[in-house]
DNA sequence: CGAACATATATCCCTGTGGTTATACGTCAA
DNA sequence: TTGACGTATAACCACAGGGATATATGTTCG
């Protein structure tokens, strides 16, 4: 989910906004981002979904933040793949040792 | 381009396939990949295109084996927008700290 | 209440792309 | 050389999803 949540570059700079600057107010997003209103809305409707954003609503506005410990399974997934080549790296390295003598 | 290739589900699975087996021919991929042959290579080829993997003719058979060094970026980008995150708490606390006294 | 405003939802269109089958290309074996 | 094999490319189809416009919903203000 996470990766196909930031794949589009549109949504993905609007998250990247909102790490950036904070909170920030659907219109606020919309005048940055290229798109329609609706369009913003419909990225920040997904990217809530993917648990990347927050709303609070206030009076007729709704503010947006964004939610950095969705990141985490990002940095894990990356981690254990980084992981998986080392350890093949080390089994290699035992290998080339055994065949040393 | 990374978060685009790897949103795919079918070729995500196949990178992580060769980030945990290590080289593997395109037969052997397709095996397990659930999708025909023809689709694997699309995908082989994105994930080259994107620095993902690596390829090796031996024969004629094709090996593909995963380049870690691709996921760099990822990480990076990662680590910035956790960054900027933590940099606004900062700032937070700064302002709290000045409005202490 | 009624009008302007901020955002969300509905509807539709159109492109991108992941899937398939068919086939071409290169390689090994007999 | 011929045929089987492994992979890549071509051509096509189907559908997801990102975009726009129109409109609904909810809120503030006069």
């Amino acid at each position: 989910m996470l990766f196909r949540t930031l794949a589009d570059p549109t949504r993905r700079a609007i998250f990247e906004r909102l790490c950036r600057q904070g909170e920030q107010t659907v219109g606020a997003l919309t005048s940055q981002s290229g798109v329609s209103q609706p369009a913003v809305s419909k990225h920040l409707g997904l990217l809530k979904q993917a648990g990347l954003v927050r709303d609070r609503h206030e009076g007729r506005q709704t503010h947006y933040s964004a939610q950095l410990g969705a990141l985490a399974p990002l940095m894990d997934w990356t981690r254990e793949m980084a992981g998986f080549w080392e350890a093949r790296f080390d089994d290699l390295e035992d290998l080339l040792k055994r065949m040393d003598h």
